[in-house]
DNA sequence: GCAAGGTC
């Protein structure tokens, strides 16, 4: 068929593999055309002629001029205003010249507020709304395409309204906070420097340094508890009992009791247990897993990833789904895979004789089915990160549709009888493998039952009493941790959460060793400065706030235009209070910048605010005090000794150790 | 130059 026809339908996809895909189930034969290097369709589908064209994600933006604060903006297009997206000329330029001749439009990208959005400016900007259609589907299947195409939709101006919004609420609380903190810096300096804030990065940040300073806060308390080494036949084992005591006295009074106790075997349980096979990836599960396994982070995840996508190698990565839909023909992946994973293949055949169950996770998407290998053999070379995402891909793949492995278990429960006290000892068995020889990827214990029986009488060997020191509920996070929290917290989406990790890195707020995250003294600085002027913007609540918004709009009840002034009154009272405050949060952040001079807290880079302490090293000082003497009364030794044991501890905090160093 | 969101 001709590349160039004329009074056709244009069909919007929102990217190449799209296009194509939607083409194909409009045609058996479409024709493949290219212009500026991108390829389309034109198919005849119904007797009439449909162009088939790739958008490339956002083909436009908001963009607004350098003043300050600035709350107006328009759009255009991206490849003038981003450098970093001069790609996206080849598609504006397609879509443009073939909007031309087209006598009906169809928005055909993703069924989400984004993809209404990129639709709809193509057609704003090039073609005609009035002619304007959407097409919904929620998979590329010939035939959830077709059902789509027979049951167009006029344009769905609330979805388009609360794209629109998104952008909007972002682009101003972003631009303006992050314009406020450079200003006040290069009005007390005459410096630039690059400062962000936004609705995703600003909380995620905070997360980090309000967890960071509670960790190097950390004073472990001593607990006591009772060790008992028991003897069943020949066998010995040795019982750590569940029950802590704040004093040794108590558990030493606890411990004499159970050494004058008869013991019995109280119960032989045994019991079999499925050991659920995981679901298919979603893109967050696959960094997660990838972090854990192959030590990547969870951006070069993301690019590893969309690479496999563009080889053809596996279905769409941005996605929140770990659900595969039954119109995909799982035999006839696993048959392509064999090419590559011969013996993979060949375990999965054995375990399931060839019936393939997908495990469906819970999680889904608007758009996308979760991320599974489409089959096809590696044509290029792959490198050799790319390969073992590949194949973890793979392997998660056909452990999802494998079976569960199969566990037994057998709980031995010891019974002191003159105290009334029972523990347990645990075993457990791998009966059926299943899955777990797919995705050999978790330590699970492999052991021999034992051979007791209930009533069996159990001989008390010994009885001790020892100090252990409570472990801290915080943790330090690395990357893939950070971005489960913000996928937990409904921070950002698949494809932006890992790039935003990315920036609070290159703007220096937060820093990394050996694999873990520590904020900076400059993230901390910023921290302080958005809860004091912005507070807003500090909080999680912002982004849960903002979706109810979208969801009036989404429902007819609100417009955008009230959205974005309801932003700008939020914004200006603080612009107005962040105003009288301008100098004093330019000389806060040219100090920790190093763009002025300061008196530093003695152990950080903080400024000294009580004598020569931060006010982190201070309240440090405090709280060791306090915890000082709880741990006086329930050790009896002397402050010297107890401040070694706190210092000696893995678990103290940095602060603590820091304020420990200058006692002893 | 600065956000967050698409996609390469
Ligand atoms: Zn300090």
């Amino acid at each position: 068929m001709n590349c160039y026809p004329k009074n056709y339908i244009l069909v919007i996809a929102e990217k190449s593999k799209a296009a194509k895909k939607i083409a194909e189930a409009l045609s058996d034969k479409p024709t493949t055309c290219k212009k500026y290097s991108v390829s389309y369709w034109v198919v005849n589908y119904k007797g009439k002629v449909n162009v088939v064209a790739p958008a490339a994600g956002h083909l436009f933006n908001l963009y607004g001029d350098s003043s300050f604060p600035i709350f107006s903006m328009d759009w255009k297009p991206l490849w003038e205003i981003d450098d970093s997206a001069k790609y996206t000329k080849k598609y504006y330029n397609l879509l443009k010249d073939l909007s031309k001749y087209a006598i009906e439009y169809i928005n055909a990208c993703d069924y989400d507020i984004e993809g209404s959005v990129i639709g709809y400016m193509i057609i704003k900007h090039f073609g005609d709304l009035k002619k304007a259609k959407r097409m919904k589907f929620s998979a590329l299947t010939k035939q959830d395409i077709q059902k789509a195409y027979s049951n167009l939709s006029p344009l769905d101006y609330n979805m388009i309204n609360a794209g629109i919004a998104r952008h909007k609420v972002d682009w101003i609380w972003g631009i303006n906070v992050s314009r406020a903190l450079m200003l006040a810096v290069s009005s007390v300096t005459k410096k630039r420097v690059t400062l962000s804030a936004g609705r995703v990065q600003s909380p995620t940040l905070i997360h980090v340094v309000e967890n960071e300073i509670a960790r190097e806060l950390y004073i472990p308390l001593p607990v006591y508890r009772v060790r008992v080494k028991i003897k069943i036949g020949n066998e010995t084992f040795s019982l750590s009992l569940n029950r802590t005591f704040e004093y040794k006295e108590e558990a030493q009074e606890f411990a004499n009791k159970i050494k004058k106790s008869r013991a019995v075997v109280d119960e032989v349980r045994i019991e079999e247990k499925p050991l659920t096979r995981p679901s298919p990836f979603n893109l967050g599960d696959l960094q997660a897993e990838a972090g854990r396994i192959l030590g990547y982070s969870p951006y070069y995840v993301e690019r590893l990833a969309e690479e496999l996508y563009l080889d053809g190698l596996i279905s769409y990565p941005r996605t929140n789904s770990q659900k595969i839909p039954p119109s995909v023909d799982i035999k006839s992946i696993v048959n392509g895979l064999e090419a590559n994973f011969k013996n993979l293949v060949g375990l999965v055949r054995n375990i399931t004789k060839g019936e393939y169950i997908v495990r469906q996770g819970s999680k889904d998407d608007p758009a996308h089915p979760a991320i599974y290998p489409t089959g096809n053999r590696i044509t290029e070379k792959l490198g050799i990160k790319q390969y073992k995402l590949f194949e973890l891909i793979t392997r998660r793949f056909l452990a999802s549709i494998s079976r569960d492995a199969i566990m037994i278990t057998q709980k031995i429960i010891i019974r002191f009888k003159d105290v009334d006290i029972s523990d347990e000892i645990t075993r457990q068995k791998i009966k059926f493998k299943g899955w777990l020889l797919l995705y050999p990827y978790h330590s699970v214990k492999d052991e021999e039952l034992l051979d007791v029986k209930e009533g069996e009488e159990v001989k008390i060997e010994s009885v001790s009493v020892k100090m252990d020191l409570a472990k801290p509920d915080v943790k330090r996070y690395n990357k893939v941790q950070l971005l489960k929290w913000m996928e937990t917290s409904n921070l950002g989406t698949e494809a932006t959460r890992g790039k935003i990790i990315e920036t609070l890195f290159n703007r220096k707020y937060l820093s990394q060793k050996r694999g873990t995250i520590y904020p900076t003294s400059l993230g901390i600085v910023i921290v302080e400065v958005l809860k004091d002027y912005f507070k807003d913007l500090t909080s999680i609540e912002l982004t849960s706030k903002m979706e109810e918004k979208l969801n009036e709009i989404l429902d007819g009840k609100e417009t955008v235009e009230g959205v974005v002034a309801e932003t700008i009154n939020t914004l200006r009272i603080y612009l107005d209070n962040y105003n009288k405050y301008k100098d004093q949060i330019g000389i806060k952040l040219a100090k920790i910048l190093g763009l002025m001079k300061y008196k530093k807290c003695k152990f950080c880079d903080l400024e000294a605010e009580y004598d020569n302490l931060c006010k982190y090293h201070y309240n440090a000082y405090m709280k060791l005090k306090e915890t000082l003497k709880v741990w006086k009364e329930r050790t009896k030794l002397e402050d010297k000794d107890i401040l070694k044991k706190i210092y000696s501890s893995k678990t103290t905090g940095k602060y603590i150790k820091d304020m420990i160093s200058e006692m002893m």
